[in-house]
DNA sequence: GCTGTTGTCAACCGAATGGTTGAGCAAATC
DNA sequence: GATTTGCTCAACCATTCGGTTGACAACAGC
């Protein structure tokens, strides 16, 4: 995926569950590639591809310490993917309205059932 | 991408512009797969794989009329987006509040050299 | 019953993805 | 200085992606 836009950069890093879960245990705090690869059964090399998706998307940051270099989360590009999403918030609040609204009548036909039985 | 987890197959969908710009058409109400393809310099065929792939991540629902087969926005993946990065807010939360923080150090300190000068 | 419109399916293509193994580098340790 | 540890780079592989073209199905209108 050369040269493309930083959204989409940014989804594409979070449409994998490994990725995910990487970024899980950064939530907890600065990692080393070795302690991120542990949990998956997978080779080191292959965690370190990962790393530069998340890397690309703009969702990590890598220091350097010694022979080490460390990852920590980098909340911005979630920011940027949470602000997108938030243009299409009334969209799900709405539907919910609708829902509740559905519900609610539902519920007032089971009542009046009731009544007549 | 087969048998994917729901998360990932939303992510995914939601990693490239077209797609974002066909949601965001979508936003505005129904379309046909001829008028989202209108604006875009490609084939009906390629759009209509993008809508395969939208489909599979949740985030439109297909009805038929007659020829037709309209396309409408399903809010409800794209919540699901937003509710993962529910899970984040505190982090870029927090990174604000970081610099805000040092925002008003930096302007303290600026204050303190006006009073020297 | 033709003809045009709308859309999908299938095959193909080049490029990207997600994994592997093997080699090698750089710093810490013996 | 030799070895181990932590990590990356390069090459390879199978699969997927994003686009194309061509054929065809289903319905509408003449």
């Amino acid at each position: 995926m050369p040269e493309t836009d930083p959204l989409s950069a940014t989804f594409a890093a979070l449409a994998d569950p490994t990725r995910r879960m990487i970024l899980a245990r950064l939530a907890d705090g600065e990692a080393t590639v070795k302690e991120l690869a542990e949990p998956f059964d997978m080779s080191m090399q292959a965690i370190s591809k990962h790393l530069k998706v998340l890397e690309r998307g703009g969702l990590i940051a890598r220091s350097k310490q010694a022979q080490r270099r460390p990852c920590q989360l980098e909340p911005l590009a979630l920011k940027q993917a949470d602000d997108w999403l938030e243009g299409y918030r009334r969209h799900w609040e709405e539907r919910f309205d609708r829902l509740s609204d559905y519900l609610r009548k539902v519920q007032d036909r089971e009542s009046d059932d009731g009544s007549k039985r």
